[in-house]
RNA sequence: GGAGGAGUCGCAUAGUGGCCAUUGCAACGGCUUGGAAAGCCGUGACCCGAAAGGGUCUCGUGGGUUCGAGUCCCACCUCCUCCGCCA
């Protein structure tokens, strides 16, 4: 959400704004509804205050004895006119708030000035490419042949008792979770010890009441079908922990001093993949369920874009630690979303698709999540501010497993574990 | 699932139909100072206004009763206690 005052000044901006972004919102719209509603505002506070006047003639005399209250009945009557008048208004300004409010929940955050101008996930532009991609001196298997031959992945029996888009991990691939868990953990911890970026761990709930999974600002973006919705208890499954992360300090003032607060989150994570029939069918590189690492941060306005820097920052540490191969993406504002005002996609090369794909994706909110949230920090000036979110990946651990297993493998069908997390699992192969 | 109790500005706390919602502590800012302490002042949202200023809202949330609601009524949310069930 934009914050109305800004709209009104920067129109154009906004306009601009929702150009760069592919989105169409009607922006005078906007301007002519929320002039209506504060010359309604106006009119009613003017009568509300008549009224207030009024119902004070009632209070007793400091003197006086007893409860106080009205004799004369004509000032009652002019009292209940004003009242009447007010309650005449009402659906007026009901009126315009529906029609106002959902307009505004569809403004995309404002584009940074640097982000590259596009139409769609073409125009991205690669920063820089990562790792050496490898050579097989045979005929390399994708992962689905190798879960299959290693007894890792049951995509068939899945189906069986779930449907489609799902896996059993089999194995050594939970170990191997396991091991990608404990190395997001230690990092974390080190980078505590090293320079005091702190990161706290967190097991975040994945069910979400409605207004809070509405808070981040995918819906109106994407389609709320894309989440699943549990009709009986009113509640939504988190499509990622940046969600109940982010709706964690809801309604909330921090304290200026504990800003950066930094996490680092591990949750199931639920999607329908609404729109994507027929894209990656097969397998388990888009699927119903997955575990995933998330970073969250909470900063001060300043702040924000440093610490973005620090989230792709330790994305890149963790690919190096892996040794995968990986280009970084900066996100065109035709392929933003709607909340980030700057996004960076890292994409992991997979050997069998013979292209990098996306794992791992980190986005600056600015103030856009914390507006509808309600999330703010007072500076030092005593100045309420909203707080700037931010968002990254450390490991979707599905698609990671996917990439170790095809970039790792070997002639004799094995696959190599990476050896950061070798001291994780206790394997230094799986075969 | 059943039965009770509670939610007031960061924390604590007063307030059961009538001035502008108490008081204490903490934090932050300002005044003061050579610097500090103490002291004093201030601390939410929104609307109108160039400003000075004025107004509306805010006692978990939303409705209702009333000239007037923190206070009375209804619904919901959250937390606590007990019973039942349970990993």
């Amino acid at each position: 959400m934009l914050d109305v005052n800004f709209i009104r000044e920067n129109s154009n901006k906004v306009k601009e704004a929702c150009e760069k972004k592919q989105t169409k919102v009607d922006v005078d719209k906007i301007l002519e509804l929320d002039k209506q509603k504060r010359k309604l505002m106006t009119e009613m506070e003017n009568l509300k205050a008549e009224q207030n006047k009024i119902s004070r003639l009632g209070s007793p005399k400091p003197t006086g004895e007893g409860g106080g209250g009205f004799k004369n009945e004509p000032i009652i009557e002019q009292a209940k006119e004003i009242k009447g008048k007010i309650k005449e208004m009402e659906p007026e300004l009901e009126r315009i708030e529906n029609e106002l409010n959902p307009l505004l929940l569809q403004l995309p955050n404002i584009p940074f000035d640097d982000v590259p101008v596009g139409k769609n996930e073409s125009e991205n532009v690669i920063m820089r490419q990562v790792g050496k991609k490898p050579k097989f001196s045979f005929t390399a298997k994708d992962y689905m042949q190798l879960g299959k031959d290693l007894d890792l992945i049951d995509t068939e029996r899945a189906g069986k008792v779930a449907g489609s888009r799902f896996g059993y991990l089999k194995n050594e691939l939970p170990l191997l979770e396991f091991a990608l868990i404990n190395l997001v953990m230690d990092i974390a911890r080190n980078l505590l010890a090293q320079s005091g970026e702190k990161f706290v761990p967190v097991i975040p709930p994945v069910m979400l009441k409605e207004e809070m999974a509405r808070g981040t600002g995918y819906f109106e973006a994407t389609d709320e079908k894309e989440a699943y919705y549990l009709a009986e208890d009113k509640m939504f499954l988190a499509g990622t922990s940046e969600q109940p992360m982010v709706a964690m300090h809801a309604n909330e003032v921090l304290n200026e001093k504990d800003l950066p607060k930094r996490y680092v989150a591990f949750s199931t994570c639920f999607r329908r993949e609404a729109g994507s029939y027929g894209k990656d069918t097969k397998g388990i590189l888009r699927v119903h369920q997955f575990d995933k690492l998330e970073m969250v941060i909470f900063s001060k306005q300043e702040d924000s874009k440093k610490e973005h820097q620090l989230l792709l920052s330790i994305e890149e540490k963790l690919m190096k630690a892996l040794g995968l191969p990986y280009q970084v993406i900066n996100i065109c504002t035709g392929d933003l979303g709607r909340p980030a005002a700057c996004k960076y996609d890292i994409e992991t090369w997979l050997p069998s698709e013979n292209k990098y794909r996306e794992t791992h994706s980190t986005s600056n909110c600015t103030d856009f999540q914390a507006r509808r949230l309600n999330i703010r920090y007072k500076d030092k000036s005593g100045k309420m501010n909203f707080a700037h979110t931010l968002n990254g990946t450390a490991f979707a651990i599905g698609r990671i497993l996917i990439m170790i297993m095809e970039n790792y493998q070997q002639k004799d069908g094995s696959i190599r574990v990476p050896k950061a997390l070798q001291k994780y699992c206790g394997f230094k192969v799986i075969k």
